[in-house]
RNA sequence: GCGAAAGUGGCGGAAUUUGGUAGACGCGCUAGAUUUAGGAUCUAGUCCCAAAUAGGGGUGGGGGUUCGAGUCCCCCCUUUCGCACCA
């Protein structure tokens, strides 16, 4: 889950991780936040020489406060019962060594809209860990002859610090390391659970494998036509392999349920369409070789239609139908079939080829003999692995028949037409019709087509309906170090058994020594793997294999809960009391990865009785969208576009940096990064600051406020607090920080027209620091305390909107004549229907145009506006 | 090919509840003020055409509904993302 951001960071962005981090790694320190002291030495970029003694000094400010708020444990949250929680997760980073600017993007408004919420009234907890092994871990080691563990475990304590620096809600109290022995203790024994509860199993069977990365991987982690490895786009090429895997296919219907949870369209589409659902049947074929084959139809209606059989090559019956005749060519196919696949299928426009077996299967509805094929259009890993092929309504089928020489015959009555003779059909016919050619079924309306022969195949007992899914089972294991061992021992007479409970962790061995064979050190370790049989006490082998990483994030929300907790993954209290995760932040690339796994976990967990409650994980998620280098290209250390934070930070302050992320850009869709917009928060930021800093208190006597100034100032903040309120709902930061600043400029005219010191402007300025609190926490802190109050403004309530405040008095009603814009009326508010349309056809904008034209209809919109249709 | 999302100034982006002033806010740019200086600050301006404040045009293109469309409907184009021989 690593990439907080974008998508692989992990190793695509080894680019990210490797080179950048390790030139420093030797000197790597703890990056402290700044005390007071030395920030202060840093001195403030953007200084006014006149105003010296007052202007805004972000490093201080900002290393003071977050002192503070670590001393007093400001963010500290803990279970209370009877008072409202809000668990407020975002996606845990990859320890790659620097925080780059995706991880602030990511992680800041989600700290800004958790520090809402704790203005809300709720008991927000907001927790962080790491997501410590994996791939670029070894890499490192390899590469530069670092310990994986020292690699990692040195970056954590570097992105801590810069963490840190951000100022956000942290509890770090709650931090969790995956890699910490007392976190994959739990995360085995989970493993451990699931395979006694037959919710994990070893299967030998052909699995993807990166050539590159030494290992096999997931499905979901094999991208594209060209089935490229997720992290290092390196073809994947097939492995037979022992393996384990988790039954997530037993969730599919399940996971395909998203009432109980409030996730973007955009999410549940992408894992709709990975579960990839389709109804259908199977049917049995007999085949004159003996052994019956399976089949898998969405269409059954059209089995009178079926004119021959393909099997995948890899198909286990294609010996047993091939004929001796064939035999010869048979083989030569499936082997160039299995060398394509292993160099890779290329890409686009693949020309359907088979060749004939010589064997023969029986068409279960009509007793018809029909020609057995294999070709590498039918898939082994889909459905039965065999098809039946209705050339004449399926375009696949079609193309191949056509090419082969195979007979097509229509079974479908277009609701337009006759029945297509199939040797002149020029394309399948995929248009709906009723039924023909098909036996006792023929005329049966389409309506009903699939239900009756469903009845039909059904009473014959020659087939059933089927469910058929596109999701695969979960392939957790990895030929890597450092990752999770699985707590597997392999004895020769009593086959693969969990490690005990007692036994666990099963420790990762620190001694470890890289062979150039590209192969798993824990495989070559000279005693690691020795252990006795926890049944018969024989010399027996760990298992060498680790857990996909994927294994450790899906349940790292609930180690959140109780880190030290030893009796179990989690303690029971915390778990009744915070989940489950209210509000889930993150990137959308893990949608068909993390975001199914760790749901599938949980339900699993709920069935093996581990958790109750809430059916899901995460109530509500929202997405964040990528940052761009300046070039609108993905950033990569490759091309020299990647924006470091900390230059940042180091320049304008932690808030700058904070605002200047919310507003950029819409958060959901992000964009490229702009080093002169970021001038635009620091000038908003700094012109706060002046405001209510005191700084900007003018030194001649103020005559006091103008007429109707301090009724227009609270109209307008409680306008904008309005806003402000239903944004941060709706997770719209960047017109939080517009309202923001349209309001302190409405203020700084205000202060001009004498409105300083009135009740009007404390109650302005007081709400004011409040909306900024959850935005820019430290300089809310900072004007908080300078305006004279003792307790923190992160301990205040979001304020309350005065809607009679907020009312408008006077409104600008638009006049027009037929639609066009001709004039503007002010009229107070609620001006009755009458009044609108006698001033508006009055109003000199109106008469010019209507003069000469009859009126034919005039449109009233209360305060609104006045549409006179004339000719 | 299938599925999803999106096209608004020079740029990032606003336009809420319900179709009702398009371009909020910021960047950039222009002019001016101030300053020894500025990648500082302040003031004014900045959709286009046209022109002193009139008027015309304008939200990818075309059509439609409506008194009125960025917003609703239909067709097309473009971009991005996901899936891709799924039977």
């Amino acid at each position: 889950m690593t990439r907080v951001n974008d998508e692989h960071h992990r190793l695509a962005d080894d680019d990210f991780a490797d080179d950048s981090v390790l030139t420093d790694l030797d000197a790597a320190q703890p990056f402290e936040a700044q005390t007071c002291d030395n920030a202060c030495s840093l001195g403030s970029v953007i200084v006014n020489p006149q105003d010296a003694t007052t202007e805004y000094d972000p490093l201080a400010i900002e290393a003071k406060w977050q002192q503070r708020w670590k001393e007093s444990g400001l963010y500290d949250a803990d279970v209370a019962p009877g008072r409202p929680k809000h668990y407020a997760l975002t996606m845990l980073p990859y320890p790659s060594g620097d925080l780059h600017i995706g991880h602030w993007y990511a992680i800041v408004p989600a700290d800004a809209h958790a520090r809402f919420m704790r203005m809300q009234g709720y008991n927000v907890m907001f927790p962080m860990g790491f997501d410590a092994f994996g791939l670029p871990a070894e890499n490192a080691a390899i590469k530069r002859n670092i310990h994986p563990k020292k690699w990692t475990f040195a970056n954590i304590e570097r992105m801590r610090g810069q963490l840190r620096r951000m100022g956000t809600m942290i509890d770090w109290r709650r931090e969790a390391i995956s890699a910490d022995p007392d976190y994959y203790r739990w995360t085995q024994w989970f493993f451990v659970q699931l395979l006694e509860h037959d919710l994990a199993y070893r299967k030998h069977s052909p699995v993807d494998w990166c050539p590159s990365c030494n290992t096999t991987l997931a499905r979901e982690q094999v991208w594209g036509e060209a089935r490229l490895c997720e992290r290092c786009e390196t073809p994947v090429i097939r492995k037979e392999l022992d393996q384990w895997f988790f039954r997530i296919t037993r969730y599919a219907d399940e996971l395909l349920d998203f009432s109980a949870i409030d996730w973007p369209d955009r999410v549940k589409t992408l894992q709709t369409n990975w579960i990839g659902r389709s109804e259908g049947a199977s049917v049995v074929f007999h085949t004159e070789a003996g052994a019956p084959v399976e089949i898998f139809t969405t269409r059954p209606d059209t089995l009178w239609g079926a004119t021959f059989m393909v099997l995948a090559p890899e198909h286990p019956l294609v010996e047993a139908v091939t004929s001796e005749t064939q035999a010869v060519e048979i083989a030569t196919y499936i082997e160039t079939a299995t060398r394509q696949t292993e160099i890779q299928r290329l890409a686009a426009d693949r020309e359907k080829a088979g060749v004939f077996t010589g064997g023969y299967a029986i068409n279960p509805v009509n007793g018809e003999r029909i020609p057995i094929w294999i070709a590498d259009y039918v898939l082994m890993t889909y459905g039965t692995g065999a098809i039946m092929a209705v050339p004449a309504h399926d375009a696949r089928d079609f193309e191949f028949a056509r090419k082969y020489g195979l007979e097509i015959r229509s079974v479908i009555r277009p609701d337009q037409g006759e029945v297509p003779e199939g040797a002149e059909m020029e394309a399948a016919l995929l248009t709906s019709g009723s039924m023909a050619n098909s036996g006792p079924l023929t005329g049966t309306p389409a309506a009903d087509a699939m239900a009756k022969t469903l009845e039909f195949i059904s009473a014959q007992g020659i087939g059933e309906s089927t469910v058929g899914y596109r999701i695969r089972d979960w392939l957790i294991s990895r030929q890597r170090y450092w990752g999770a061992p699985i707590p597997v021992i392999h004895c020769k007479d009593c086959g693969p058994l969990p490690v005990p409970e007692d036994q666990l962790p099963v420790l990762l061995p620190d001694d470890i020594e890289w062979l150039p064979t590209g192969e798993s050190p824990l495989k070559l370790h000279p005693t690691w793997r020795q252990v006795e049989c926890p049944a018969c006490g024989e010399a027996a082998e760990r298992e060498s294999d680790t857990m996909d990483t994927f294994m450790c994030s899906s349940w790292y929300h609930l180690r959140y809960l109780s880190p030290a907790f030893q009796d179990g993954p989690f303690d029971p209290d915390e778990y009744d009391y915070w989940m489950p995760v209210d509000t889930y932040t993150g990137g959308i690339e893990h949608a068909t990865m993390h975001l199914i796994y760790t749901r599938f976990f949980h339900k699993a967990c709920r069935d093996m009785g581990i958790l109750e409650g809430s059916d899901e994980p995460m109530v509500q998620l929202r997405n964040q969208g990528i940052v761009l280098g300046e070039d609108s290209e993905k950033m990569s250390k490759s091309r020299g576009n990647v924006v470091a934070p900390d230059a940042f930070v180091d320049r304008y302050g932690s808030d700058t940096v904070r605002s200047y992320l919310m507003f950029f850009a819409r958060w959901d869709q992000g964009g490229p990064w702009n080093s002169r917009g970021i001038e635009g928060t620091s000038r908003w930021l700094r012109r706060v600051w002046s405001l209510f800093s005191g700084t900007h208190q003018q030194t001649e006597p103020v005559p006091g406020p103008g007429p109707g100034i301090e009724e227009k100032l609270r109209r307008k903040v409680h306008q904008t607090l309005r806003q402000v309120t239903r944004d941060f709902e709706s997770f719209q930061f960047n017109t939080i920080v517009a309202a923001l600043m349209e309001l302190s400029n409405e203020m700084s005219l205000a202060h001009q027209n004498g409105a300083y010191g009135s009740p009007a402007w404390v109650e302005a300025r007081e709400i004011y620091l409040l909306m900024l609190a959850p935005v820019t926490p430290h300089i809310a802190e900072e004007l908080w305390a300078l305006s004279g109050r003792d307790e923190s403004v992160h301990l205040q309530l979001w304020p309350v909107v005065d809607e009679d405040a907020a009312r408008e008095d006077e409104v600008t009603i638009v006049v027009q004549v037929n639609g066009k814009l001709r004039g503007r009326l002010t009229l107070p508010a609620g001006a009755s229907e009458e009044t609108a349309r006698e001033l508006a056809l009055a109003s000199p904008g109106a008469t010019r145009f209507t003069e000469g034209k009859t009126i034919r209809k005039v449109i009233v919109v209360p305060d609104r506006l006045v549409n006179i249709v004339a000719n």
